[in-house]
RNA sequence: GCUGCUGUGGCUCAGCUGGUAGAGCAGCGCACUCGUAAUGCGCAGGCCAGCGGUUCGAAUCCGCUCAGCAGCUCCA
């Protein structure tokens, strides 16, 4: 009998005994050996020290591989509760995975848990990962798992042995004096464990459900090297310096009062960049043949009622009263449209009508989820909503589907797509959903845009293809969506005239790309730490001059580069230059121009541009010219 | 909404175990007229989130409310 190993290079090795994952490993090299952490034998990812003893492909797996980092954490996080069982009994155990940058484990402790624990706990993780412990696989029973868990009162472990098919294999991991509930893959021992740290404390629902009882989360991550966990914190120090909300609040973009909680308003400044993403909007779908419209922020509750979200989303809506009759303040900008297209008659050859509209919308969103411009109650969605024949569907949708990609493009974002089916709250028969959602595979398909499927999470009218986008530091976000829709139009009963003179039903697509205009606003803050593209800049130049002598100069030169559109101002107080200087880079303004008596004597300006260091003195009518030209280029820094 | 934490001048923060507020920055004034990330001096600015309680006395302790932060739940 001989085991032959496919690998994924194509190469095939023959043995002629069964052996471990890991020996395969030291087979192909020592390296690999000491780096594996786990092995995917046919597309089942295992512990490196499951022995083989058929023929197989065998891919192993290191911490490169995103299922290489599962395994190293979803260890680590068995560390942590054996941590946490030492340190604090009474403390029952949830569930401990590992998620992107890190694991958690959920506990139901007497012990409050707070973050002067946190060195203890890693003190006590340190102390148990050096003592190398192995973790052992035991395959058992489901009677062992109950009695096992029950005797030890763990009822969370009992709900979950409970919950698991009957003729599911059921494991259970032990480590040190920790054995858990787990159908793995595990580290082979806890020795790789050398990087790791307590991140934060917080309560969770048990399974999710805010119907059950909160656990307290202990959120934590852990790395092969030291280095690497610098790195990490390194970059969550990054992230937080580029927080909307503190960039925000020092560039004076916007701000959220008490008086206000989720309704953000827009500072001068911040209203600039707004009103500059808002042109480029219109200019874009003006060129992609969209019509503007405004409708009323309030509008009668029997609309909302005959639209459906009355019913889905009444307890998110907020409403008031006009001489007896309920009004709601709109959550959404369709049926607004929907009136539009009703309040005319339409021919088949003015389809499609394409009908863009800034619509600032209101919903109630619970307290707890606002955060800064991200989660608002108020904000504006660039929406636009096209009425079609039913033979326009897939054009309609690449057309959008590209301006969308230029929106992106622009700012230098890369993103991914996905695909959003039927929700369970979901309106219409299947079949309708079904032709709808075809037609969105199919205009994806017919582009070659890769997209993965994201089961039950369109929208109650229609299924959905969302863009996520990548911002500089590898954080995605759902900005833009294409939601295809044949409901509303018969909710609402909307239809065309047809080549036979007799009334059709269009097709609807509700569409954004920004999203939310905050939201992206909060986005574009956090990818350009604050350095913004010069054309979406509150202020684009600062002039300053050395000393009082020069500033009838720099007013001269401020006064032409206003003339000349560009967002120019001068900075007259009597400071010296590098004061100056710092708060024009603090302010994070593109162009930082400076003026002692040798630029006025060769009618030239210094320019210091923002990340690029000081460029000496340059042509004055130049420098206009080039900044003109970038701004209309929209180019980005 | 839930769990935990926080709430002091425009901003960032100090204020130990309760004795009725302090700094830096920003602002204003004066002096300096200066070459690429903070010139010096002076002035002004706070019912310590709000309400109630304990106490001779509360920014400090307790309760409630509001708001924020981190998660959870939710996000048409």
């Amino acid at each position: 009998m001989s085991i032959q190993v496919t690998l994924p290079d194509g190469g095939v090795k023959v043995y002629a005994e069964p052996l471990s994952i890991s020996d395969i490993a030291g087979d192909i090299s020592r390296k690999l050996a000491k780096n594996a952490l786990g092995g995917v034998v046919d597309g089942k990812v295992v512990d490196l020290n499951t022995i083989l003893d058929r023929d197989a492909e065998v891919r192993i797996l290191t911490w490169d591989d995103d299922e290489g980092k599962m395994i190293f954490r979803h260890s680590s996080s068995h560390l942590l509760a054996e941590a946490v069982q030492n340190l604090y009994p009474g403390t029952k155990f949830g569930i401990g995975p590992a998620i992107k940058d890190g694991f958690y484990y959920d506990f139901d402790s007497p012990h409050t848990f707070t973050e002067d624990d946190f060195p203890k706990i890693e003190a006590e993780m340190a102390r148990l990962a050096k003592e190398n412990s192995v973790f052992e696989k035991n395959i058992v029973s489901r009677e062992e798992a109950l009695a096992y868990f029950r005797d030890k009162d763990e009822n969370y472990k009992v709900e979950l042995r409970n919950d698991l098919p009957a003729d599911a294999e059921i494991s259970t991991y032990k480590q040190g004096g920790f054995l858990d509930l787990c159908a793995g893959p595990h580290l082979p021992s806890t020795e790789k464990i050398k990087a790791f740290k307590v991140m934060s404390i917080a309560g969770a629902y048990w399974r999710g459900d805010e119907k059950n009882k909160m656990l307290q989360r202990i959120y934590a991550t852990s790395f092969p090297k030291k280095a690497q966990l610098e790195e990490y914190l390194n970059m969550l120090e990054e992230a937080k310096k580029r927080d909307h909300r503190k960039l925000g609040q020092e560039l004076g973009l916007f701000t959220i009062m008490e008086e206000g909680p989720g309704f953000p308003f827009f500072l001068p400044k911040g209203m600039i960049l707004r009103n500059e993403l808002e042109n480029y909007w219109r200019e874009i779908h003006q060129k992609a043949g969209y019509e503007e419209i405004k409708t009323p922020m309030m509008l009668n509750r029997s609309l909302w009622e005959q639209s459906g979200h009355w019913q889905n989303y009444k307890d998110n809506m907020y409403f008031t009263k006009i001489d007896e009759t309920d009004f709601a303040i709109k959550p959404m900008n369709c049926p607004g449209s929907i009136l539009v297209y009703k309040h005319s008659l339409h021919s088949y050859r003015d389809l499609p009508i394409r009908m863009g509209e800034l619509g600032l919308v209101h919903r109630h969103e619970k307290s707890g989820a606002l955060h800064g411009l991200m989660r608002v109650r108020c904000f504006t969605q660039d929406d636009a909503h096209i009425f079609m024949l039913p033979s326009q569907i897939k054009d309609e949708i690449k057309g959008v589907i590209s301006l969308i990609d230029g929106v992106y493009k622009l700012f230098g974002f890369d993103y991914h797509l996905e695909l959003s089916t039927k929700p369970e709250k979901a309106m219409g028969s299947d079949e309708i959903w079904e032709m709808a959602t075809n037609a969105l595979k199919e205009a994806l398909e017919e582009e070659s845009l890769p997209y993965q499927i994201n089961e039950g999470d369109g929208a109650f009218y229609g299924p959905k293809i969302d863009f996520h986008l990548t911002d500089c530091l590898g954080r995605t976000w759902q900005c833009g969506t294409i939601q295809l829709d044949f409901l509303m139009p018969e909710k609402f009963d909307i239809h065309y005239i047809g080549e036979d003179g007799e009334k059709h039903r269009p097709v609807m697509i509700h569409r954004v790309a920004f999203g939310s205009i905050e939201r992206f606003i909060g986005i574009l803050t956090e990818h350009f730490a604050g350095a913004f593209p010069t054309w979406l800049c509150p202020v684009q130049v600062r002039l300053m001059s050395i000393t009082d002598k020069q500033l009838p100069y720099i007013k001269e030169i401020c006064d032409k580069m206003r003339s000349r559109g560009i967002r120019a101002e001068v900075d007259a107080r009597n400071e010296k230059i590098g004061y100056k200087l710092r708060e024009s880079f603090q302010m994070k303004i593109p162009y930082s121009l400076v003026a002692g008596d040798k630029e006025v004597a060769d009618g030239t300006i210094s320019l210091r541009r923002l990340g690029k260091g000081d460029l000496g003195a340059v042509n004055v009518d130049q420098l206009i010219e080039d900044i003109i030209e970038e701004i209309k280029e929209r180019k980005n820094p």
